[in-house]
DNA sequence: CTGAAAGCGCTTACAG
DNA sequence: CTGAAAGCGCTTACAG
């Protein structure tokens, strides 16, 4: 049941500094700032680390040190890929600075969030990524007093002074609805994610909003549903056959726009000719699906690899950044085509 | 620059049982094992507790006690969706019986898969989740010393006794292999996964070999190459130039296949007339593009919530489970038909 | 049921 | 350049 039930024990500092006739001292100063020490009394000293198998303890070092070279982030899922590109890259960009990152799942669950930062930040996370700003106030009160500092990835609210990287939802989302208005559509229904403690779908639907409201149009139909291929078909099934029945759906993200797809070709409507369909993120689905969907790009990896840098900062003991905004872009393909000239039955 | 900076000092043990009046001793019993305290002295630490906002030090914690709850998970890439599915089960049942999942990515390299290793043991990781058996034989040995037991996951040999939970990656190529044959195909190409350092990878190439060797054939082209969409499609690229042109490509897994579907669109070539192709995984994607991929279906939400039980027990003190086979299903789906009648030019 | 005290494996001023 | 020693924040036999 513990570790010390192994035959050869583990061993320690005190092993090494015994085998090698040197203090602990010496040891820990061989691995940490080997300069420190003399040339030959490091040989020894690794020789002996080597001939005994030694790796740290790390428990013990990051109570002695307060600092563990570990970054922790939290994602809302890593079902799909919305997240995982941009972790990647921030993986990468943290590893190049010497930090690991360990990455753990709330499954969009507030509650398990909670717990995850409170399990990472024991486990001696140097500092944190989370997803969005909208979390209970409670969890930005412990992160504070356990001085750990936190970046908020994937959203931007200048508004917020709290350091973050990510674009504006409202704004790129709206400018999709101006698109499938520039096309005609009058008709519009929208497939988002759950809003609630959603920051970024909520801001999503909002810039919906605000486009339809200049031409006087607000969506008709907005389903909400989790971020799942299962759920974009059945939403979109949902509003096919709504009377009048949409002329375009605008999904919060290419899993749901893909699902819709699917939902749409079953029940025998045609992309774009009989409704027209959009999606968010840019993902490598976006491309592979017939037709390929109309959708925003985010520069997913630049945000991992630039909110890297702004994390390592803030811990080393920046001063916290000033928020970051990323550009987005429309990507035009074949999902989005005009308004159908009659009204729909 | 450390944890201290913070003006109003973290509370520790020690000033809880101060504020209570009691021994550090009663207060860690109140939190781990409740019901050896009275009921009077809990109610007076419990409140102790509340006001400082005390929550334990895990690297402390740890130290002492040798056990974290929590289990480290290493995953080739968390760039697509191949092992989220399974992870995200995985997580789900860890969850429920108090454990933490901790994932990081190797990017599918050996030197980051080991450093990835001590990362997490060294952060007290009470056992491992592993993909595929493949690795430096030092790991296994590290592993063994530090007595953190490790699941292989994904994978399944039993002629090896390593504690695992998988699918014969090589029984179920060359079921796909045997179906493209059904068709009339003899004239078949792969596109794979580098196999050096991923035996799931080299297993499904030898499932194919060994499937097409009973009709005395073989794969006309094996491309390898790496998991993502372009790269797929840029292999199916190449293949389609090559002559005689391969009438059927199997694919090491379904996003390589997605890309390949694409290329073959953008080349005017019809899938399966001109030419069929096959994934692996059955992932969201496999229904999502058009044809629909045949695959074959991997039961990853269940390998994932018998791999946490598994790792459980082992961690647990349990002997070494036995290896698990899980039974992978054939996905007949519209993008593998019959050969062409004619010799393709 | 509760407390005093040793110990977990490191790091780091402080001396020398 | 190196060592003795205190300290990091907990847990857990051992007594009582």
């Amino acid at each position: 049941m513990t570790k010390t039930r192994s035959s050869r024990p583990i061993p320690t500092l005190d092993d090494v500094a015994r085998k090698a006739g040197v203090s602990t001292a010496t040891v820990s100063r061989c691995i940490n700032t080997p300069d420190r020490v003399v040339e030959a009394t490091r040989a020894k000293v690794t020789k002996a680390i080597e001939s005994l198998g030694y790796t740290p303890n790390f428990g013990a070092r990051v109570m002695a040190a307060k600092r563990t070279f570990t970054i922790g982030a939290i994602v809302p899922t890593m079902e799909n890929s919305i997240f995982a590109r941009g972790l990647q890259a921030f993986q990468e960009q943290l590893h190049s600075h010497g930090y690991t990152l360990l990455v753990s799942s709330s499954a969009y669950d507030p509650k398990i969030e909670e717990e995850q930062v409170r399990a990472l930040v024991a486990r001696g996370a140097d500092g944190l990524m989370l997803i969005g700003y909208d979390r209970d106030a409670a969890i930005y009160k412990y992160l504070e007093r356990q001085s750990v500092p936190a970046l908020i990835a994937w959203a931007y609210a200048p508004q917020t002074p709290r350091p973050a990287i990510g674009f504006d939802n409202r704004a790129a989302m709206a400018m999709i609805a101006d698109a499938v208005l520039a096309q005609g559509h009058r008709h519009i229904a929208v497939i988002s994610a759950h809003v609630k403690g959603n920051d970024r779908a909520a801001e999503r639907v909002e810039g919906i909003r605000a486009s339809l409201h200049t031409r006087d149009l607000q969506p008709e139909h907005i389903i909400e549903t989790s971020y799942d291929v299962d759920a974009g078909a059945q939403a979109m099934t949902e509003l096919m056959h709504k009377t009048p029945r949409p002329t375009a759906v605008i999904c919060g993200n290419d899993v749901l726009a893909a699902g819709a797809l699917r939902a749409a070709r079953d029940m025998g409507l045609e992309v774009p000719k009989d409704v027209s369909l959009t999606g968010f993120d840019d993902m490598d689905l976006a491309q592979v699906v017939t037709p390929a969907l109309t959708t925003m790009h985010v520069p997913h990896r630049e945000m991992g690899r630039i909110g890297a840098d702004m994390l390592i900062a803030m811990v080393e003991g920046a001063a916290p950044p000033a928020p970051v905004q990323l550009p987005t872009t429309l990507q035009r393909r074949a999902s989005l085509g005009p308004a159908p000239t009659r009204t729909p039955v």
